[in-house]
RNA sequence: GGUCUCGUGGCCGAGUGGCUAGGCAGAGGUCUGCAAAACCUUGUACAGCGGUUCGAAUCCGCUCGAGACCUCCA
């Protein structure tokens, strides 16, 4: 373990305050994230749900934890519009694409790790799909209503909140009393079997009609949407874990019915640390498929959209999130993702700065202070802006010894190179895009320069200056530096 | 309507009772055949009004504005 795993704290959103972070069992760490649901290509705002809580693993990790990080794919039970009375998102696709329900799953799935793939995102220890794990979802439906918070209705299985508020308490989480749910929660059409308007699906009876359903106890029928988180992250990580992410807009209800289920089903509660990212806005709304307001990755990395004014790296990207804090709404805009871009370069620069430094006498700054603070952000609830500013100080400080204005020591040296690297590369997740390294062009370009350079050193500058143009034209830019000409 | 969050300089975005956030842009400089790039230095701020305090961007109240959840959502 590292030393400074001791200082990380957690900001728990079920007690709505930092928290010592204090693991389950020492030295691991069970970590649950709500995954997509496949029905169609994941939207950016999505993405960064799934990057925040790559960084939070990358860290724990980095800290030496052993980490099993599951995160699930929801390939059904995730209805449409309102309530339990909507159709199954996934069979609805299908349906209107004419392809079978699993063709559907198979496609976006393939599609979200694609792009989680381009983020630099380390796939989870776990990667459960809802529909591989029925069995689980009914044992737990049954040892619901063994408990006696459910009730079955007409084939299917409802939990009964009231009777579990009367137990424990419900709508601790986010915030909300079980007066208050009860006098707003919207009456909804068709809604006959349940008890209760509160009341939630955990098995629902299936319609002829329905493409995706499995037998039960209770008939033929399909999970609800929240059992599977339930089932699937205590199956994997124990009957209470560590930490629970997701994003914020799945605090209520989502993670609300985990708590419940979770308690009604195996007393405890099953989650100590609840994490919630925040929303990716575009033009000061919630990115959301519903509504339109959203845009695919692939579309931004291609530059294929009306929104962005340029194409961006997903490595661009991913910088531009890790300068906000995970709990805090980030805007997305062209202007600020250009600035981003200049940013995530200069980092870069310094990187490769870095590894060529050379020591000499004393150092003029305090490496290990500097890699304090790398710990000490990090550590006050994942606090990747503050990292990030920190980065820059010592990039500055590279700079300045690169450009012999400063010195460090050979000791010094190879600890900052470890640690920057630590952190810029696998707790931050960046990696240099090497965009235009092809293994053709690059020797081309390489005599290319060397000609330009040889005109130069003969001061035939009509000849270098037609190369440089005639490069600029093609879209690539030389930069003459002290070490020689590159390209990019 | 109910619950909650937020409002920081030209832009993005941290911080949260006294001490520089950081990035981008702007300004000045170094380097360079020129240009670009790179590097260094640097100014402008805490929505408004009142209160608490020796001291508030930070705590409290009100006003205005924005957003999220309450129904599927990362």
């Amino acid at each position: 373990m590292n030393a400074h795993a001791e200082q990380l704290t957690i900001y728990n959103s079920l007690k709505g305050e930092k928290e010592k972070f204090v693991p389950v069992n020492e030295g691991f760490v069970g970590l649950y994230v709500c995954g997509p649901t496949v029905y169609s290509n994941v939207h950016l705002g999505n993405c960064r749900s799934f990057i925040s809580f790559d960084m939070v693993y990358r860290y724990l990790t980095h800290l030496g934890y052993k980490v099993r990080y599951v995160r699930n794919i929801t390939d059904v039970g995730h209805l449409v519009g309102d309530a339990d009375e909507g159709e199954d998102k996934i069979a609805r696709k299908a349906r209107l694409e004419q392809l079978e329900p699993m063709e559907i799953v198979q496609q976006y799935t393939l599609d979200f790790h694609s792009v989680m793939d381009q983020f630099n995102s380390i796939p989870p220890s776990i990667e459960p799909t809802a529909t591989g794990h029925i069995i689980e979802q009914i044992e737990m439906i049954k040892a619901i209503l063994d408990n006696g918070f459910a009730y079955e209705s007409n084939g299917s299985v409802y939990f009964d909140v009231e009777k579990y508020n009367e137990a424990h308490p419900y709508g601790e989480l986010s915030g909300r009393k079980i007066e208050d749910l009860i006098s707003n929660t919207r009456e909804l059409d068709g809604q006959d079997e349940k008890r209760a308007p509160l009341d939630f699906a955990l098995w629902k009876n299936a319609s002829k009609e329905h493409i995706m359903k499995w037998p039960s106890p209770w008939g033929i029928g399909f999970p609800g949407w929240h059992l599977e988180c339930s089932a699937m992250s205590t199956k994997y990580l124990g009957e209470q874990f560590d930490i629970h992410g997701g994003g914020m807009d799945l605090k209520f209800p989502h993670h609300e019915c985990e708590i419940a289920q979770g308690t009604a089903s195996n007393g405890v509660s099953p989650v100590r640390y609840w994490m919630h990212g925040n929303m990716l806005t575009l033009n000061g709304k919630k990115m959301a498929k519903s509504t339109g307001n959203s845009i695919l990755p692939g579309e931004l990395f291609s530059g294929d959209n009306d929104i962005m004014e340029k194409a961006f790296d997903p490595m661009v990207v991913r910088f531009f999130m890790m300068q906000a804090h995970y709990r805090s709404t980030l805007d997305f805009t062209s202007e600020a993702l250009v600035a981003a871009e200049k940013g995530y370069e200069r980092l870069m620069e310094a990187m490769k700065a870095l590894n060529n430094l050379k020591s000499s006498g004393e150092s003029s700054q305090n490496v290990k202070e500097i890699i304090d603070g790398f710990y000490a952000s990090m550590n006050d609830d994942f606090n990747a802006p503050i990292l990030v500013a920190n980065l820059f100080e010592a990039v500055k400080y590279i700079n300045s010894v690169n450009d012999g204005k400063l010195h460090i020591t050979a000791n010094d040296l190879e600890l900052l190179k470890s640690e920057m690297a630590a952190f810029v590369y696998d707790v931050l997740g960046l990696k240099s895009s090497d965009a235009g390294n092809n293994d053709k062009l690059s020797p081309v370009m390489d005599l290319v320069l060397d000609l330009r350079q040889e005109a130069r050193t003969n001061k035939d500058w009509g000849t270098s200056d037609k190369i440089r143009d005639g490069l600029a034209a093609a879209g690539i830019v030389v930069k003459d530096g002290k070490e020689g000409s590159s390209w990019s």
